[in-house]
RNA sequence: GCGCUUGUAGCUCAGCUGGUAGAGCACUCCCCUUUUAAGGGAUAGGUCGCGCGUUCGAAUCGCGCCAAGCGUACCA
């Protein structure tokens, strides 16, 4: 009843084109063919035979039978020859009265480019040198009832490649390769942490407290509690709980975050983060540890730690270079914060550069706003930028050397951060005090301040063994891996807003 | 959030300064049949994102709304 009233919307999109196919379908239906059977059985796939028969010469038929499966993505000389692609690849289909029978062969004008079937044939390579399956019988697998975008030019429309990444999967190879190249990504990474003797685990996305990093978060409602809940920002300050606990002494987990905030190029709501924890490790061990992480995966899955990015090569190949959060301030501002330490003075040297701060903005934060202004678009090839200001830093140990600031890396590449890594602070007493600092920024108005985690003091006050934590945006690693110049590339699904709808506001 | 740009046939696009739409491919039918964006012929297909306004007349001009792209803001 529902789904009539959705049919009939759909017809009023494309009714032509679906009608006729609908005829088709109608029409198989009055043959004794099931347009949907249930199984098929595959001997080879596309790619296998291309391989396989790399060496056959045009005009030479083979006796070798194999049966494929896959979609038609063109139909020539009505029928003859068609194109059938599966997930390796593609290979032609010679379909000729002689070999497969009169009825097949009428029947034959009841499939489409779009279809999915399967066809059992013989090897040939035709006399203009196609690889061919030269077939004996066929059979409907899925009868598709939309038309495909166009063979030439394709499916341009972005919008549609987002909205409905099903036909931007079947048109566009761009597509699949480049979300076929994230799995193998993630795979590496887990795969190069896993030979490390590290555990993965799952910590809760619906948390009472969203913690761990400074954003907007998400909230929804439990009704059976009658509590406002908050989808995670970061998984985090659940990892250190389960390093307390000594579950084991290397962890990771690999999967989603929410922030409730703008999207852009490099931003979508939701988005992928890896973050480990290593017991009696420091920052310096998590620096190599991405090094040699990020190598391996650009080895591995592209074949070189030099990689294109828009035109641009990228170098990954360890060691990276490290510089200080002063340090590079001060190379391409020339001012030296170490010699402005308070935060009045330090805002005004900013102004002389003309980076605009905000009244309460601390030490810490009048550096950082320079620091992304100023020396963020330098940082192009691989860099580690350390020793980030301790009020910035609410979560990171302080520096052994300097107590203003603390042992935490960004790394940066294309200007982008794509890691975040402290010496995790395992001190209950100074984690309390950050905790109390951040409270009264909230107060006064910064509404990304990390909120005070009590249950979080209290695992730290059983005991938390010194430990290097690493955060990183694995969408933005793939994006710089995959020459993808925004994020909704390589999420197979981004936030869309949906169309068609005023926005209903209660 | 703000600014700029875009939205026309299933797809890719044209339609200049207002005269109520056009191409290629796809679809349907016919011819041809070892093709590679096959070829030849014929037909059909459109609430021009949505709404309001200006006008004798709006795809075109104005305003509002919806969606998208880019930039900007936000995002330690």
């Amino acid at each position: 009843m529902e789904s009539a009233e959705q049919t009939t919307q759909t017809q009023q999109d494309s009714q032509r084109l679906r009608t006729a196919r609908i005829q088709k379908l109608t029409d198989l239906v009055d043959k004794g063919i099931n347009p949907y059977p249930y199984k098929f059985v595959r001997t080879a796939v596309a790619q296998e035979l291309q391989d396989k028969y790399a060496e056959l010469e045009s005009g030479i038929e083979t006796e070798d039978t194999y049966s494929v499966a896959g979609r038609i993505m063109a139909i020539r000389n009505s029928g003859m020859f068609m194109d059938l692609m599966d997930t390796t690849g593609k290979i032609q289909i010679f379909c000729h009265k002689e070999f497969i029978g009169e009825e097949p062969f009428k029947t034959l004008k009841l499939v489409d480019v779009g279809d999915i079937i399967g066809i059992t044939g013989t090897i040939r390579r035709t006399p203009r040198g196609e690889l061919s399956l030269k077939a004996t019988s066929y059979q409907i697998l899925s009868k598709s009832l939309l038309p495909l975008p166009e063979k030439f030019h394709g499916l341009t429309d972005v919008e549609t490649r987002y909205r409905q990444r099903y036909v931007d999967l079947i048109v566009n190879s761009d597509t699949r390769d480049t979300l076929r190249k994230r799995s193998l990504i993630i795979q590496e990474i887990r795969t190069f942490l896993m030979e490390r003797g590290y555990l993965e685990v799952e910590t809760p996305m619906l948390q009472t407290l969203a913690g761990g990093a400074a954003a907007r978060p998400f909230e929804t409602h439990h009704n059976a509690l009658d509590i406002p809940m908050f989808m995670r920002i970061a998984p985090e300050l659940h990892l250190k709980r389960l390093m307390v606990g000594g579950l084991n002494d290397k962890v990771f987990e690999l999967n989603r975050n929410f922030r409730n905030e703008g999207i852009d190029t490099r931003h979508n709501p939701e988005f992928t983060m890896l973050e480990l924890y290593e017991a009696y490790s420091d920052y310096n061990d998590m620096m190599d540890l991405i090094e040699n992480m990020i190598a391996r995966v650009c080895n591995n899955v592209l074949g070189s730690t030099k990689v294109n990015f828009q035109g641009t090569e990228l170098d990954f190949t360890p060691p990276w270079e490290r510089m200080t959060m002063l340090g590079a301030v001060k190379k391409y501002t020339g001012i030296d914060f170490a010699e402005h330490l308070d935060e009045v003075d330090a805002a005004k040297k900013a102004k002389e550069i003309g980076v605009e701060t905000e009244q309460g903005d601390n030490w810490g934060k009048v550096i950082d706003k320079v620091f992304e202004e100023k020396v963020e678009p330098h940082l192009i090839q691989p860099v580690h930028i350390i020793d980030y200001p301790r009020d910035i830093s609410p979560l990171a140990k302080a520096h052994r050397d300097n107590p203003r600031l603390t042992e935490r890396f960004e790394s940066r590449v294309n200007g982008w951060e794509i890691s975040n890594a402290f010496s995790e602070l395992t001190d209950p007493i100074d984690q309390r005090g950050r905790f109390e600092g951040q409270a009264k920024a909230k107060a006064d108005g910064d509404e990304e301040a990390h909120p005070i985690d009590e249950d979080y003091i209290t695992a730290l006050e059983y005991g938390l063994a010194p430990c290097g934590g690493l955060g990183v945006g694995i969408d933005r690693l793939v994006m710089l891996l995959t020459d993808s110049p925004t994020i909704r590339d390589v999420i197979a699904f981004p936030t869309m807003k949906p169309k068609g709808h005023k926005a209903d506001k209660e």
